[in-house]
DNA sequence: AAGGGTTACTTAATCGATTCACCTCTCATC
DNA sequence: GATGAGAGGTGAATCGATTAAGTAACCCTT
């Protein structure tokens, strides 16, 4: 069963064949305090070994692993997929790796799990916090340079911070839904009750109240098929809402198809809205209006944040994205009954 | 700028709180060759001074990481991104740490990524080979248990395969569409004209050979927004295919936006095939007849096998998934032009 | 009471790279 | 020809945990 693994050639090896130390030949490969001629004889010998440093080593030792932790609260959501997918794609540019943890909906686990990213010597950690306010972070953020994302962390001294404003998106899609004449409004949220829904939640309230509108929030599974049951539900009872607003395009997928079984047209039965704005929302059948905030742009935003934290290098400590509604055909004035 | 970073407590400083010698706490927290009361001493210290192993000194003596690396090659494709998140929540249900790389689609650049992971002390690597065919999987495999995924990595000794019987779902597909009345059939394949897709080409040529119809290959940008200019162009032409069949559900949802630009009724003008079935095809409208793999499961094994393989014991070396054909609305007879 | 076998530790080496402190040349300067 | 500076090295300690080898104490046996 166990093969034998082959050991890789180390700078002690290096110096052995080049007749120095291993102090030279570090010294060497970084280009410091030594001869030209010397470092050219390290190289060429680093090339003919295939000589790779050992990140474990140097991160031992207290350097740079080049590697990036991202904390995310659900790795099935489409818009935290794009997110990471974005990211990494920034992180790869620079030669970087990206470390991903998932606490999945589950706030106990998600200092730990920063924790256990911290320990590993990320550079970095880029998270989207579901529990902004535990005090857990500040211990985080002494271990490593924090950029939180989404939301703020209010715990911890973050290295810097990506803010959706959440509180607009939702006040600008019920705008959008009160002006097409919906007064009852099921609000699709996230079974945990927390930020950056909670805030979210309030401003559905707050809206409702200003609008004078009826909005209820139906705390929900996270995911296309965890939000179809409790769309279903809805759309099928006497009193049903004229519009479902999703508090993410993942949901609202799970609602698309909430109506298809019942036969409900959209939006002449009832309107469907989601938000995040992910690709695919354009490519439905009503494409689905949705709140965009440019999930790429903030991944970038965000890459680069910690990048530059790494770096140690001055960079914003605030950054406030507004999100912006998207109109598409999933959403339609209120048909007679 | 260089905030004061704080530093844990070591296995040291647990030893000096506790009046033993390092190695007396190192083996006193897994439990071996101590007295029942030093153990119970030394687990009071380590939860008073919120001790965590440190898993960078761990991997360099040559310890387990408890983390586990994963090779795609492009993380922007809906079937990638669940394979990871099931991945990834297999992993965490046994605590261990997730390492993604994304060659996306960059050949070259496969091999050293690999190899990073294996730097970085992967307890074993899970790849989706673009290039089973490079020799430089010898080394990678020679570093860490190599779990392949979708296809046979040839050129290494793996600790394990899973592979999808692509040229089974490509018949079964095109089967399908032939005895819909198809008999002109484009195939969006990926822009990297290699393995596994080149199989599944292979496959695509083989069948067509057999059925009698005329199939052609298109290489595609691989992505919704990739498919959907080449879609739209193939369907604007004056001999423009019956079906579409995409290797891919991402690049299938591109080419609903195409037929829904040049306002072609799909299946009655046009019907679209996808591969992979993710949860989002069965929500299109109408809903995606696609090639079903079961992306859960195929994780789940991969995990499974990444985990078996890491303790060494017995794990199945080669598992062979076949696909099978999920009829849905989106493909249907040929229509009168 | 001497010998054998456990148990419960301690000491020191190890993993691979970095870095501090030191050493030895060479060369310019007065 | 002594002084000093700087270039180009070397040796050893270090990071934090693991582990092979060694030791001291104790019990049991004959």
């Amino acid at each position: 069963m166990s093969e034998q693994r082959s050991k890789r050639p180390t700078i002690k090896q290096l110096a052995a064949h080049t007749g120095l130390s291993p102090a030279a030949v570090s010294y060497a490969l970084r280009g410091i305090q030594v001869s030209r001629e010397t470092e050219a004889r390290v190289r060429a010998a680093a090339d003919e070994l295939g000589f790779r440093s050992d990140p474990i080593a140097r991160a031992l030792r207290g350097g740079k692993t080049h590697s990036v932790g991202m904390l995310v609260a659900s790795l099935a959501d489409l818009y935290t997929q794009e997110l990471v997918a974005h990211v990494q794609r920034e992180l790869r540019a620079v030669d970087h790796q990206l470390l991903i943890a998932d606490s999945d909906g589950d706030a106990a686990s998600e200092i730990p799990l920063a924790l256990g990213l911290a320990d590993r010597r990320v550079d970095a950690l880029i998270a989207l916090p579901i529990q902004p306010f535990h005090p857990g972070w500040q211990e985080v953020a002494g271990l490593v340079p924090l950029v939180a994302v989404g939301d703020r962390i209010e715990a911890a001294s973050t290295a810097a911070e990506v803010v959706v404003a959440n509180d607009l998106g939702v006040q600008l899609m019920l705008e959008h839904l009160a002006s097409l004449g919906h007064t009852r409004i099921a609000v699709l949220s996230w079974r945990i009750g927390r930020a950056p829904l909670r805030r979210a939640e309030e401003a559905a309230e707050a809206q409702a109240e200003r609008l004078g509108i009826e909005v209820r929030l139906e705390p929900c599974e996270y995911s296309f098929n965890g939000s179809r049951p409790l769309a279903r539900e809805l759309l099928a009872a006497d009193d049903r809402p004229s519009a479902i607003f999703a508090l993410s395009d993942s949901m609202a997928l799970g609602a698309y198809a909430a109506c298809r079984e019942l036969g409900l047209r959209i939006p002449e039965d009832v309107s469907i809205a989601g938000y995040d704005d992910h690709p695919v929302a354009a490519l439905l059948d009503p494409p689905l209006t949705s709140i965009r905030w440019a999930t790429e742009r903030v991944a970038r935003i965000a890459a680069k944040l910690a990048l530059g934290a790494i770096e140690e290098v001055a960079i914003e400590r605030l950054t406030i994205v507004p999100p912006v509604l998207v109109e598409r055909r999933s959403t339609g004035p209120v048909g007679v009954r």
